[in-house]
DNA sequence: CTCAAAATCACCCGAAAGTATGACGACAGG
DNA sequence: CCTGTCGTCATACTTTCGGGTGATTTTGAG
């Protein structure tokens, strides 16, 4: 700023000298004052308004809008899957106990015996390390086997 | 813009005037064009820097930045709760079996007996219209009772 | 204080869940 | 052809769950 202001001062007292220089060349006409004036006001007047628009060119407003992210779709685990070593009718039978359904409804719907389920769901407990078929779903979600 | 512009013009032009009249009383001394010349322009360019800034003041840049909301934090349907006459003791309960612990765990956890456990998950259970455990847990979910 | 709701606990019993073990057929891959 | 995996099923047994009933204590609102 001070230094805007100095550069300004030093470029007034120069154009002044260089007006002094000439005025008794061309400028010796009868109230030639007023032009002079006027000249010198609006040259100064322009080089004030290019100051002030170069001093406040980098105004900047930032606007931080939250976005909401989308559903992130759910994508079954496949690779967490193959390292448990579980098979396609264990996950199927994981899916229908976490939707709340008892062995024999699970067995009906699939057309095998309740025993089959009992079994699948057996080893579908080890492999998840679960006690329970609460406790399964609960593993299962966390490790991206259910939604 | 050209408001601005037809605004300054008329000062100037103003300020003409009034410099011209009181020329020749406080000003008479030779060689005080220079001294007349010098005001006008520090005055002008004052004025103009004025302007610029007023000009340009509104100008923003608006920088819209993303940010992506990580969690929807669960808020439990307490509305909901009431709505089916679920205590607080029944909602822990429910949670607790969402975790997928046994009704023994249950009541070790909160030092109550295994048979207080077994009403409160049964009279949870009717509320919820819930024949078993884990349907308890999915229509829970789906009622935002647990997350 | 009083009353009702909530929380606690007990006992019984049948149903469901879970464990253990063995067996059989289908099927892919070496 | 042989072997391993997967899916199927069965039997027997133990544990857990869930329903039903009744009772006592705590607690909170009026």
């Amino acid at each position: 700023m001070r230094k805007h202001v100095l550069i300004y001062g030093l470029c007034g007292g120069l154009l002044i000298v260089a007006l002094k220089l000439i005025e008794y060349r061309f400028l010796v006409v009868e109230h030639s004052i007023e032009i002079y004036g006027g000249v010198v006001a609006a040259l100064f007047a322009v080089v004030g308004i290019w100051l002030g628009l170069k001093l406040t060119r980098k105004k900047e407003t930032v606007v931080v809008r939250e976005v909401a992210v989308p559903a992130p779709p759910f994508r079954v685990n496949q690779t967490r899957l193959q390292e448990l070593g579980i098979t396609r009718r264990e996950h199927e039978i994981l899916e229908l106990i976490a939707s709340g359904l008892s062995n024999r409804e699970i067995a009906n719907k699939l057309f095998v015996s309740e025993n089959t389920v009992k079994t699948h769901s057996s080893r579908l407990f080890d492999k998840l390390s679960a006690k329970r078929r609460t406790q399964a779903v609960q593993i299962g979600k966390q490790l991206g086997l259910i939604p």
